[in-house]
RNA sequence: GCCGACAUGGCGGAACUGGUAUACGCGCACGACUCAAAAUCGUGUGGGGAAACUCAUGUGGGUUCAAGUCCCACUGUCGGCACCA
């Protein structure tokens, strides 16, 4: 028999909306408070997925749990409402993204209220709400007046699919992370926020938080901090025009300059033009071109065979005074580094390669640890020996940046992968940049008392590679605030990782109309204490809004620099079939329909017991099936409640209250789950179930399944909430086991068992196990080497 | 290629700091209730074996009284990065 789910959650939504449950008190000290935050949702028209459940039922439980602990808990929910896929759906149906979005938020509200989710709705935020993002362009003005935004003109990352460009994290193998065409590299003037101002911080911080390695490691990678040193080669034989010419290259392995036997520039490195000789002129222009063709994909993926052509011109390396070959080679980037190399063949697998293909010289300078010098070395030999020979890696390194700065031609310098963000988007569906731009006075900020600007509806949104901003008259024309000459409104959106970068913030104080927020309110809820959310996100949003965070830090409005202290990632949930749901694939499990079937609670206990929080794992409509099984099995045993305390029923229930709360704690929401299940299968066994026990035993399951719970609650003639009473104590000496079964082992081996207590000692526990018929077989006539005894645990007989 | 994670019954998974491997759920089998079915309840359920036993946590070694857990090598799967000098 099963309850009837559908009215049950219905009441009990209608009830927690009148009573504003989720609600926080700020007059509570902020040792009380905790900010619980998962990543917001993009309001997507295909509505909730079961993944957005995922997140979403993990932290309510443990908001729930916080609060019936005494906790003042913030557990807002938004939308990061702006992005192409609306304005992608304008371009195809004519409907704007305005109304798209509002109805697919709407969506998202009723579809998370039916989940019986406790957010604090009082503070549901929107990206695309001119109210939000009134705020998102005064960021953007504020780090422009601090230097932290500029324009600048460069290579940038061209996406044809979205006529738009990309920040380089958007770029995934070559190709638009979004909708997988590849990207092309365009010389354009854009916006860009300075991060990589902030690389060495943002990697240094990384260590402070507690976070999965595998995110950690893969942001460090991103950042790429590599140290190493600068050397300058003068460039030889190009006396009439290049006269005192010379290449600086970065290097990680300073020591090995005895080795370098050639220079390698980037095709498009600047002093390609003034060091190639007339003589190679017409082939060097051959190759440029042909490198500029390639895209960034093709550049990666025709990997298997380098390329390069000679410059005719000869540099001096500076160790060992010999003539090496200049060339210029596109697996040299010009972004990196310096866009000039030194190559050492003998200890870099790509200069190797190189150096094969065009004959080369190859010059071993460096041993590998064990390895003896003497034999490998040639010309050159003689000063590397006596100049670095002996030390280690790490010292002859210092020696040698040593000697390149005694000498003038060289220094200790470390480069960073990360390069600065490309925030500007031609597209419409964003916030638009406020800036304003005047013939006689350039980029002028727009005033404060004018944000926000706002979005105009008088646009077409075909894509044409500019901003479709710039076709509305209402919008574009408008007066300089230097001069009040005409001018024009900066055509440009932001890319919407700028809007998810401070949102966290906003939440604090979601309806302020004189600050982004308070500063008391983010003083008192900030940093975010556990944030969870996929870990798709482990380099751009997290990386950006660190950014955001120190950026705001040194400016002076916030007194942390890491936003979010603790972060969990939920794993992926996969169709039935075991591969990621796809609307292709047709597995892809609709929540909506889940729950009118098996009801709110169910669901989102299943999802929660489907494995651990962070596993991909398979959905499997039978295992929802399970856990209304037992929910309903609790249901029948509410109506059962009557009589004394049983004292086996009391032990598995004070376990329980421990192992549940101890699980939560850590999201091991899979166990905390069987453990209820244990308790349930004993009520079931006892043969009358108390009322107090039960009691405990549905405040420990509101959390995970709240509408029953509530249901259950009421009918056991309480008047309150559930949620209003405290969270159970386990009382310590309640789940002492007087008597435990305890393996014997005869060398390692199991060959019977005991019941003894946990306290016993040696000699009790030596008598119980000589009794064992089956021990008494194994150690007959045999010589007793040894006796291991964990009391509570094992007693294993060494015999001979 | 480099970095990281993982590998346990028919399935999802559990196992604290090395201490009775397979908790909990699914599935399956049998039984009770029923005219019958569903639902529910009960019993059983890693493989082999009649049993005693024995084999079993991807593979092969090692440490240990004792290894899913620790060490070494390998294989496979997944994720990330990819000419970063």
């Amino acid at each position: 028999m099963s309850y009837n789910h559908q009215e049950i959650e219905k009441k009990w939504q209608a009830k927690w909306a009148a009573a504003r449950t989720g609600y926080v008190d700020e007059s509570v000290s902020r040792d009380n408070a905790l900010y619980y935050l998962i990543m917001f949702p993009y309001p997507s028209g295909s509505g909730l997925h079961v993944g957005h459940v995922e997140s979403q039922a993990a932290i309510d439980i443990l908001a729930r749990m916080e609060r019936m602990r005494g906790k003042n808990v913030l557990c807002p929910i938004g939308y990061d409402a702006f992005g192409l896929p609306a304005e992608n759906y304008a371009i195809k149906t004519g409907v704007h993204p305005s109304v798209t979005t509002k109805a697919a938020i709407e969506n998202f509200h009723n579809q998370m209220q039916s989940l019986g989710l406790s957010f604090d709705w009082s503070r549901e935020i929107s990206t695309a709400d001119p109210e939000y993002y009134k705020w998102t362009q005064w960021l953007f003005l504020l780090f422009y007046k601090n230097g932290l935004a500029y324009r600048k003109k460069s290579p940038v990352n061209w996406c044809e699919g979205c006529h738009t460009v990309l920040a380089n994290e958007q770029v995934v193998a070559g190709a638009c992370e979004r909708c997988g065409t590849v990207v092309i590299q365009k010389d354009l003037e854009q916006w860009f926020f300075n991060i990589t101002k902030y690389a060495d911080r943002l990697l240094a911080g990384l260590d402070s938080l507690d976070w999965p390695e595998k995110i950690k490691s893969m942001q460090r990678n991103w950042i790429g901090k590599s140290v190493g040193a600068e050397v300058t080669f003068g460039v030889e034989g190009r006396g009439v025009r290049g006269e005192g010419l010379a290449v600086t290259v970065f290097t990680t392995r300073p020591d090995t300059l005895f080795g370098a036997t050639y220079l390698v520039l980037a095709p498009e490195h600047a002093l390609v033009d003034s060091i190639v000789t007339d003589e190679y002129r017409s082939a060097i222009e051959a190759y440029r071109i042909a490198a500029s063709k390639k895209s960034a994909l093709e550049r990666t993926e025709l990997q298997k065979e380098k390329s390069g052509a000679f410059t005719g011109s000869f540099a001096i390396n500076p160790a060992t005074g010999e003539k090496i070959p200049v060339w210029i080679a596109d697996y040299v980037i010009t972004t990196y580094g310096t866009g000039a190399i030194m190559a050492v063949p003998a200890h870099d697998a790509r200069d190797f390669e190189f150096a094969k293909k065009y004959q080369l010289p190859i010059k071993v300078v460096v041993a590998k640890d064990g390895e003896e010098l003497e034999g490998f070395f040639e010309e050159g030999l003689a000063v590397h020996s006596d100049f670095l020979n002996g030390l280690s890696t790490k010292d002859a390194k210092q020696k040698m940046i040593a000697w390149l700065e005694e000498k003038g031609i060289g220094n200790a310098k470390t480069t960073f992968r990360i390069r600065d963000w490309l925030v500007s988007r031609q597209r419409y569906w964003g916030a638009p940049i406020p800036i304003i731009w005047c013939e006689d006075h350039g980029a002028q900020a727009v005033e404060e008392v004018q944000l926000p600007v706002e979005l105009p509806t008088d646009v077409d949104f075909k894509p044409t590679g500019e901003s479709p901003l710039v076709d509305s008259k209402t919008f574009h024309d408008v007066k300089c605030p230097v001069c009040g000459k005409d001018a024009r409104r900066e055509s440009d959106t932001m890319d919407t990782f700028v809007d998810s970068s401070w949102y966290y913030l906003r939440y604090t104080d979601p309806h302020n109309p004189n600050a982004f927020a308070d500063k008391s309110k983010v003083d008192y809820w900030c940093p975010v204490d556990l944030y969870l959310g996929g870990a798709e996100h482990a380099v751009m949003h997290l990386l950006y809004a660190r950014f955001f965070a120190y950026a705001l830090h040194d400016l002076g409005y916030l007194n942390f620099e890491e936003p979010f202290m603790k972060l969990r990632n939920q794993g992926l949930i996969l169709g039935p079939d075991g591969d990621k749901m796809s609307k292709s694939k047709g597995n892809v499990v609709n929540p909506d329909e889940v729950v009118s079937e098996y009801g709110a609670d169910a669901l989102r206990m299943y999802e929660m017991f489907m494995g651990p929080l962070e596993d991909a794992k398979p959905w499997d409509t039978k295992g929802v099936v399970g856990i209304r099984r037992f929910l309903d099995k609790v249901e029948r045993l509410g109506e059962r409640v009557q009589g004394a305390p049983d004292a086996g029923v009391q032990r598995t229930l004070h376990k329980a209250i421990k192992k549940v709360t101890a699980d939560l704690e850590e999201l091991k929401f899979n166990t905390a789950i069987s453990q209820l299940m244990i308790v349930v299968n004993e009520f079931s066994a006892a043969t009358s179930i108390n009322k107090e026990t039960f009691e405990s035993f549905l405040k420990l399951l509101a959390p995970l399944a709240p509408h029953l719970a509530e249901e259950l609650w009421e009918k056991l003639g309480h008047a309150t909430s559930i949620f209003a009473e405290s969270w159970p104590m386990f009382d310590a000496a309640m789940i002492v086991d007087d008597v435990v079964e305890m393996g014997v082992q005869v060398n390692g081996k199991v060959r019977g068992t005991i019941s003894i207590a946990p306290t016993a000692d040696e000699a009790i526990a030596k008598d119980l196990a000589m009794a064992e018929p089956n021990v008494v077989k194994w150690i007959e006539g045999k010589e007793i080497a040894k006796i291991i005894y964990v009391p509570g645990k094992i007693f294993n007989i060494v015999v001979r």
